[in-house]
DNA sequence: GCAAAAGTGTTTCACATACACCCATGC
DNA sequence: GCATGGGTGTATGTGAAACACTTTTGC
């Protein structure tokens, strides 16, 4: 330890340099649906500080791309997938969040497609996990699912989206269980379907399920306008 | 300009740094009500690039202070209020947002009672301008006022915040007209007093306006359960 | 024929909306 | 007494919620 009242240059540099010496990153909350469970993507922490645990995926915004770039690169560069659904939701920026320094980071939730042939978990550190049963995870990172579950669940009723969870034809008790495994939840049979057909987000393929030990389902999709990309359109806002 | 291939030490340690080199700010939409009009506080840009624009007040987000206290340091800073209501909205990262470097920010709204006598405008360079008025702000700070606007529409009618523009006691009047302010449209009196008494969020004074030259209306107050204070509560989520 | 899930309709309640008249006060 | 806004009730429509029986298929 340096003696106080010795400021050096280097001291007075580096002084100046920490101010300005706050990192900003992305952390990606990636769902995904499988056997009627909501599931979320996570990583094995690689600090020591969290041997064991386990945490979401994220990354340092680089110098050169907008932030809103980030997670669809970190998707990309983690998981292979492309043109997922992306939501921001909330910055996080109490001191000390991270061991290694300051670090201010952004939370954004994805939908996807679980069966998707594009998704690599070659690393093989990458495992989805049942949303129930996350216990402790590194850093902030279960606060920040928690907020992220909280955004979808505020949204899932009022926007089409939790679509980008499914194949692309389901049946209503697909669609259901889905619904019951992101709210917590259970719904009755008749009202959800009266309820989800008022909104009009369906169209009915005219085809059935096959290969079920019992009465076939009908098919649907969702209505193609409504499949619009998620990234925002700062045009339309800036004219507001 | 350099030659390619001449790297020198300076500018491997300029690169490293930029990769470092994003600063991260906060910016505060601070609504206030007055005359019948929903208001903005602007200062007047001190940017040459911005020369005779308004812009949101804000501030760098300081190395030693968890970014949740920054939007309150701003508004210490600047008007003096303190206890304001605050909440985050969005954080808007786009590459040359701010023309003297990287700076991404979070935006925040604050609402805040005008007639308050803590708040100092005394700097002049201040102001409150009517959200119909405003055409161009310097930065991005117009889209970043027209989310926080458009957040603030989707909060009114769920939580009950707008009591914070407000003065204590207040006449239904008067809060109708605040309503109608923020949200743009007129409402029927009848509906809107049914509909804001079925939400259980005001007690009655059983006091009257006085000075009005006309009949006087009966007073009411926030219920004083919903005037906590909004700084959000960690311990509370990390438990969720 | 039986197990398993699909499909469907009615009633009730809460809340949103539309709408018009009398009342209390200051001047 | 008149101008100004305060205060109130009813009828109608829409969506949410509760609730049970018949149908179709695979086995």
């Amino acid at each position: 330890m340096q003696k106080i009242g010795l400021k050096t240059a280097e001291i007075e540099k580096k002084t100046h340099l920490d101010f300005f010496n706050i990192a900003i990153s992305v952390d990606c909350v990636i769902f995904g649906y499988e056997n009627k469970k909501l599931k979320v993507l996570l990583i094995k922490s690689d600090l020591k500080e969290f041997e064991g645990l386990w945490s979401l995926l994220g990354d340092l915004v680089r110098p050169d791309e907008d932030m809103e770039e980030a997670p669809y690169r970190v998707l990309r560069e983690r998981t292979g997938l492309q043109n997922v659904f992306l939501e921001q939701v909330h910055t996080f920026g109490r001191l000390n969040r991270h061991p290694s320094g300051r670090v201010i980071t952004t939370a954004y939730y994805s939908l996807v497609d679980t069966k998707s042939h594009a998704i690599q978990l070659t690393e093989n550190e990458l495992h989805w996990h049942n949303i129930n049963d996350i216990e402790k995870l590194a850093f902030d990172h279960k606060l920040i699912l928690n907020t992220c579950l909280n955004r979808l669940r505020e949204q899932v009723m009022e926007h089409p989206i939790v679509f980008n969870l499914l194949s692309e034809k389901f049946s209503l008790r697909e669609l259901q269980d889905l619904y019951e495994a992101i709210l917590g939840v259970e719904l009755d049979r008749r009202n959800f379907r009266k309820r989800i057909m008022l909104k009009n987000w369906l169209v009915d393929l005219n085809e059935m399920e096959e290969d079920v030990p019992h009465r076939p389902g009908k098919l649907y999709k969702l209505r193609s306008q409504l499949k619009k990309n998620n990234r925002p359109n700062v045009d339309r806002l800036m004219s507001l």
